[in-house]
DNA sequence: CGGTAATAGTTGATTTTGTAACCAACAAGC
DNA sequence: GCTTGTTGGTTACAAAATCAACTATTACCG
């Protein structure tokens, strides 16, 4: 008895199914980059770059951008910590709150990895018209953002 | 002394970023049908996504098509055949290969998150030109097989 | 044959994540 | 002030992923 296939439906064409493929192949390759060379963690990184790019933070605000849980946050920030690529400083008016920036050493790591993300994105996009890659990142934007 | 902010690159607009955050929102709600309605696991759908759609397969078959790791698959046969969604049976030729299939149950489970996924992704491909939808497969296909 | 290498699949140890509970500091209402 | 609720962040314990090593079987090759 042969097996029916819907011919409608192809796992690999499976949206959450390609796009986890395509996340996970183009994360690998990257990840290779931090972890190598300096021995982080997806989420390091990800803190890492945030205070890079957008100045003192807090972990509550990094977790907010980056839509990650805190408690990832709060376990990439001490590992952070420890290797000195972080400074943190307890808000005098909130002292709940801790303020997060990058050290010298951090900055320095952080010029590196943001050198190489940006190789490789256009390492990735290549091959790409430049109108492909705007709608895919539109539209990939959107999918992220219906929560 | 002002953070300098290079504006050719955002976090927010890196692939391997942009992917992995559309990746987890869509596996995300997916996730609640197959593991609230059955408590399976990722690989664990997968696994059965892949017996269901091609028919009996071995462990290191469906491995290479989800591109998962042959422990992951091991345990998630394992998971599965526990539960009776699927039976095992040697090779008569050879012994080392073991031949993976659903049971009637597991029919049963594939046909109900198999009508589950094909709705999902017409649910997240609804807002998006057909045109638009094709190209995004064609590019994250790309992207997932540059190894 | 006999030995070495390769393959299918499993298991165990270590790392990482996820979930929930938790502490400390603040806020609001009375 | 006191109680109740909220927020920032950490910690403990369970679930899961990763990596290496392992068994069993088959293939290759002298």
């Amino acid at each position: 008895m042969p097996r029916s296939k819907p011919p409608d439906f192809d796992l690999q064409q499976f949206l959450p199914f390609l796009l986890t493929q395509a996340a996970e192949a183009s994360a690998a390759r990257f990840q290779r980059l931090y972890k190598d060379r300096y021995g982080l963690l997806r989420t390091d990184w990800r803190v890492l770059f945030h205070l890079g790019l957008h100045g003192p933070m807090t972990a509550t605000q990094i977790g907010h951008r980056a839509r990650t849980h805190k408690t990832k946050i709060s376990r990439a920030v001490h590992r952070l910590a420890q290797r000195r690529y972080l400074s943190r400083s307890r808000d005098t008016g909130d002292r709940r709150v801790e303020h997060l920036a990058l050290t010298v050493a951090g900055q320095s790591v952080y010029r590196d990895l943001h050198a190489a993300a940006r190789d490789y994105d256009a390492h990735l996009t290549q091959g790409f018209s430049p109108t492909e890659v705007a709608q895919l990142r539109r539209v990939l934007r959107q999918l992220a953002d219906q929560a």
